[in-house]
Parts: C-alpha cells; sequence; structure tokens
DNA sequence: CATCAGGGCCCTG
DNA sequence: CAGGGCCCTGAT
C-alpha cells in the first residue's frame, strides 16, 4: 500500500536530547517496521485504526533539540488526530522527559556520571504500543535472537501489512482483533510453537479492551504489574521489559535473566562472568543501594553504552553471550 | 545421526 | 517452590 498523503509534525524535546541512541537501540532486534540512520528514523504506525508511514528527522542539536516528523497516510487526518498522534511519540519516546535530577544525583557515583556523559541526552524509548510489545515479548521468550527475528518476519508476512513511503517499505503492525480470530493451527505454521497458544490469548483478550494501554497509564505501579502478569504468556522477564519500555517506571528492575546477569557482573561489578557470577540478589540490593528511584534507567544508561560500544566493534565479547 | 539448550512460562506435585 | 514440558533451530 502506498501512501499519497503528506502532514508535518514538529516537536522541541527538552534538552539535554540525544536523537541517535534515542531513536536507535541497538539492543531492540532488527523488525521489519522500523528503519534507522543516523539523524533519521523511518516506523510504522498503527494509530487509532490508522495505518502510518513515519519519517522522524533531527533537526536540532542536543541543548537545542527540534525534530520534525513527517507523517504518511492514505486517508486524510484532521488536526485533533494529527496533535493525539504527536502526544503519542512524544510519550513513547520520552519527548518531555526531565533527566536533570537523575543526572544531578549520578554525580555522586564516578562510573555513572562517566556513562551519561558519553551518552547525554539519551532517554528509554520505545516505538510499539503494548500489545506490540506483548507480541515481542512472547516471541523473545526461550529462543534465540535469529530465531526470534524469524517468528516475528512470519507473523508481519501474514498478518502486518506492507506500506510504502519516502522511498521506504515497511510491514506495519495488525491490530489485536485480526489474530484473536485465527486458529491456532494457523499461527503453528508460521513456527511459532507453542507461542502460538500465547499469542492467540493475548491478542484475544486484548481485542476485548479496547484502550487498555491509555488506562493503564494512569494506574499504579502494582496494579499495571498485576494486569500484565494476568496475561496467559507473560512473567516475570516480560513484565520487567514492559513496566520500564511502555510503562516507563524508571525505577523497575526485580528481575535479571541469566544472559543479563554474566553481562552485569562484567559491566558493573567488574569481574570475569566465566570465573564467578555475582548473584542476582546481591546485585538487586546494590542497585537499589546505588541508584534507587533511578535504578532501571541508571541500568539503561550502562546497558545502550555498552551496545553502542559494541555495534562501533569496541566491546567483541558481547559477541558470544548474545547469539545473533 | 542424536542430543541439547536457548534473551520463559505454565502447570503439577 | 522445584522441576518437567513445550516448538523449533542450530550447535556439537
Amino acid at each position: 500500500m502506498k501512501l499519497r498523503k503528506e502532514y508535518k509534525l514538529q516537536i522541541c524535546p527538552t534538552a539535554p536530547f540525544a536523537f541517535d541512541p534515542t531513536f536507535y537501540k541497538p539492543d531492540h532486534f532488527p523488525s521489519p517496521d522500523t528503519h534507522w540512520e543516523s539523524g533519521i528514523k523511518f516506523q510504522t504506525m498503527l494509530w487509532k485504526g490508522k495505518k502510518l508511514g513515519l519519517v522522524i528527522e533531527n533537526k536540532g542539536g542536543i541543548e537545542k533539540p527540534k525534530i520534525l516528523v513527517r507523517v504518511f497516510s492514505n486517508s486524510a487526518l484532521s488536526s485533533s488526530y494529527l496533535s493525539s498522534l504527536k502526544q503519542e511519540l512524544v510519550w513513547r519516546y520520552n519527548l518531555d522527559l526531565d533527566l536533570s535530577e537523575f543526572y544531578r544525583l549520578a554525580r555522586g557515583d564516578k562510573e555513572l556520571q562517566k556513562v551519561i556523559e558519553k551518552m547525554r541526552g539519551l532517554r528509554p524509548a520505545h516505538p510499539n504500543s503494548l500489545y506490540e510489545y506483548l507480541i515481542i515479548a512472547v516471541v523473545l521468550q526461550n529462543a534465540t535472537v535469529k530465531r526470534s527475528v524469524q517468528m516475528l518476519k512470519n507473523l508481519f508476512e501474514e498478518f502486518g501489512t506492507l506500506l510504502s513511503f519516502a522511498g521506504k517499505t515497511l510491514y506495519c503492525f495488525w491490530p489485536p482483533s485480526k489474530i484473536g480470530k485465527v486458529r491456532e493451527e494457523r499461527l503453528r505454521e508460521l513456527k511459532l510453537g507453542y507461542r502460538a497458544k500465547n499469542i492467540k490469548l493475548l491478542s484475544e483478550r486484548l481485542a476485548k479492551l479496547p484502550g487498555v494501554e491509555q488506562r493503564l497509564r494512569k494506574r499504579s505501579r502494582a496494579e499495571q504489574k498485576e494486569f500484565l502478569l494476568s496475561l496467559y504468556g507473560i512473567g516475570p522477564a516480560s513484565v520487567g521489559y514492559i513496566m520500564f519500555d511502555v510503562f516507563h517506571r524508571w525505577d523497575f528492575l526485580e528481575h535479571i535473566s541469566p544472559w543479563e546477569q554474566k553481562i552485569y557482573t562484567k559491566l558493573i561489578f567488574k569481574k570475569d562472568y566465566k570465573k564467578e557470577l555475582v548473584p542476582v540478589s546481591t546485585m538487586l540490593e546494590e542497585f537499589q543501594k546505588r541508584w534507587g528511584k533511578y535504578k532501571g534507567l541508571a541500568i539503561h544508561y550502562f546497558w545502550e553504552s555498552l551496545w553502542w560500544d559494541f555495534v562501533q566493534g569496541k566491546a567483541e565479547w558481547l559477541k558470544e553471550e548474545i547469539r545473533m
């Protein structure tokens, strides 16, 4: 589907703002609904039932941030629709985040301070909706990255829509209702294995709860967590990612999986993870003590810094731990 | 060829 | 609360 209508939005994020590390997370596996180049991000978005193509461009600097969003659609978009879209982008990419308190507290922590200097203006961000993130979380479970990429690709080819805009062609996510109606066997043909059941049940449940993401944003941390855990196929590991990325709980860090434990042993505790692993309980206590309500955010800074090193060839040791 | 574990989660005992 | 089973794939 070629998107011919074009609209423009301008957004001025809070300063300091770093475009590339906010719009490109090298640790998120490649997904055929987004494409990044330095200073420019292409993505699709299913927003209020309309399939959009977005081109997000950096038009400012770290201290004077400015973003231009070109919105492509095949139907006319009202100004109220566009302003709701703008609000949603500000939310998903945390463009109004005030980092000053976090940076101030970090002054007492040399290691964190170093990372912040390098990644200044970085903010957590995730392009997808809650439902879309749940799908991603399920294909991540108990699989290597390569297999996760394959499963998501199969889902897009079966249920997504190809959108062409601004010289790019990317898949757009489907609404939950589209899979809610499908038989589990059809999903199994997409090599999802036992995850087929989870994806079907998640889609059915979310299809029955329109607007649930917006409502949950206003709920407490405990209520959000409880809802997520009530979803079939969503457990502590997935909840950890979603509480941080989707609900922006910068303090949330309750679960560390074995591969993450290895990496933190080296990255934060400066120990050889092949000789000894720092216990998860020790890690959680230490993070709480050092960074308190910003512990998730602090880890995000360390983590993204490491991954940017990795994509620039400066952290080769990571390669054998991530099994791309 | 067979076997096994992988960026979990559910269910059972 | 520990442990088995689950789909599929690639590594050994």
